[in-house]
DNA sequence: AATGAATGAGGATTCATTCAT
DNA sequence: TATGAATGAATCCTCATTCAT
């Protein structure tokens, strides 16, 4: 019985998401979760090898989630210019959610991680590459497509792109008010307008 | 012997100032602060009502360190548009410090606090308020100066310009690499010299 | 293993029983409990929620074994006046047990719980209303049978003879000496004797 | 300047005397002692040589303030008889001020000190020795007058008088309502008025 | 006579983790 | 695969007490 066990993992990570996120790691307990799994420690230490295991695993699927659905909106797309407007359009749309859900897991996990949880800082560093890759590349695309001007750095232009997202998601969150994430995707669209699309 | 009092409370924060910004607020013990001050317990808790109380201070400490490095590169220069550029090669140059010291306290605090602290979110809230006031004042007394562009949104602007600061740092301290806080600075200083300045 | 959990919670109840009683709620600590248990805190606080939750447990096994056994010499008589002065013989010949565990715990959890404690004192109050409603209870059951008169009033009588145990059992621990106690329950012994039996 | 040491002692000494007496000895902190004094510990320390002096000190207090009224009651009788239905009539009438002051000083005494603190036992111990004296003495001196039955047990009675006194205040404390120590006010009096009165 | 600052031991409680069943 | 019970170290915090000033 294969699946079980997944399933149970699963379960455990989904109904351990909130949890990390929004409290972090070292304030999240085993007993948190075992209260909101309704499982024993016995069942989490079953299927994760410790805490760290466990958060691991519940940051990729956090962000999983969130790169998901960016990178489908991306996809529905048919140029380059269209998907990056797609993927700011992505993050205005959903900012309540995210904000709900404690921030951005990719801030969250960088902040934390960055000098005391060596692992997840491999992970979060792998992600944000992966996300300015994904960008650069699209930025690329578009440069041999014709859709956009060939004299743009695509790895700055990706950083300087997830910077204002982050930056932008940020202050919303701090000030529990969007504006300031409207203001920074709104620079974003109008960089991607004037400045790479021809 | 009233300063001996004040003596102590400044010696404890600044040997738990490193602590709680490289390792957060719940990761910091009151051990890790013993050790570090050479003080016992008690010692901390009669100049401390607690743990909290100690947090907040040592935000406080911490940022008016950095805001405070902030403000006089600025009141060092004499138009607008010259303070402007000052802020920003001010974090240009205290990257490295800031990194080593676990990060920008305003991000730290502001991940932290979002969803578990709240006496410390509204001390952060209260600190990127005060910044992006600072910052629309001085594009607005440019204005007036006539060196910045009437036509500028200055609160908008000042939102920008923290977003890609401290979107900007957060992408570098993750990297362990300037090179993104360069880029988002590169473009803060664009936007200053040709959106801002007449 | 259902039965592993609540054996473990007898012994701690038990071991723990004399420290409240002797040394009271405030002054018994946990590690007065582990000292007698065996057991680390952990063990105690997987059974009990806190402290106060284990001090009522306490309290409950304490008024038990007294009342149990005041209610089992009771039980033993076959009319109601043989049965009050069974209650009073009862207490005659526990003293020095009683004495010995720290006193009645009926009047160390009142004294102790009254100003400090709201859920301990519910207890005792209820404890107390519990033996008053028994004698009561026991007298008019006298009153129908014909052995005791009917003119007694039953709930003031009973508080009248409580006042005299306690008192007495006070008053001879305090003394270190059993005198007083004979006093106050061959008053007791009179009065059921002379007033209520016809 | 010697007396002011003395007000200063008087001082602490009324301002500790309820939180010893509702709160128990082992449960009032030094600190709930300089809140309430508006001292500091070192002038506790100056004035005490520790805790358990203090606590001692307190307990005269409030035995004094107790024990001072009932001997003035009885003092404006004229013979031994209305001196002991004064007595019964005092603790009547304070009832309702000792109950919000935390119980009868001598039980709350003697029940926390029995096994725990050695030195207020004797103290308490004395306390109720004087108290029977004084009722046994006037028995006595009634028995000379020829107002009180000369067969009459003095040390016993006084030893019942108390034990009805101190049982009723228990169990009215424990119940919130004065009815209890009514029942046995109310039998302590008709003892006096029938069985030793002439 | 009193203060202000500190100590060090101990308080209750929660933690991540283990392991026999 | 999961449970129930336990561990032992660590958590934050308060205690009575001291002592230089």
């Amino acid at each position: 019985m294969a699946g079980k066990a997944e399933r149970t993992r699963q379960h455990i990570i989904e109904k351990a998401a909130p949890f990390f996120n929004k409290k972090g790691y070292a304030d999240t307990s085993l007993s948190d979760i075992t209260a909101a799994t309704g499982l024993t420690k016995g069942a989490i230490y079953g299927n994760f090898e410790n805490k760290d295991e466990l958060a691991l695993a519940v940051f990729s699927y956090n962000l999983d989630r969130l790169a998901g659905g960016m990178l489908l909106a991306m996809q529905q797309q048919e140029n380059a210019v269209d998907q990056l407007l797609a993927m700011i359009r992505y993050y205005r749309g959903v900012y309540q959610q995210v904000s709900v859900q404690g921030g951005c897991p990719v801030m969250n996990a960088a902040v934390e991680a960055d000098d005391n949880f060596p692992a997840l800082k491999v992970k979060v560093k792998g992600a944000v590459k992966n996300w300015t890759r994904t960008i650069a590349r699209t930025i690329d695309t578009g440069k041999k497509e014709g859709s956009i001007r060939s004299q743009t750095d695509s790895g700055a232009m990706a950083t300087l792109l997830i910077a204002l997202i982050e930056g932008g998601l940020m202050l919303a969150k701090l000030a529990d008010d969007a504006g300031p994430l409207q203001v920074t995707l709104d620079r974003a669209e109008k960089i991607i307008r004037t400045e790479l699309a021809k």
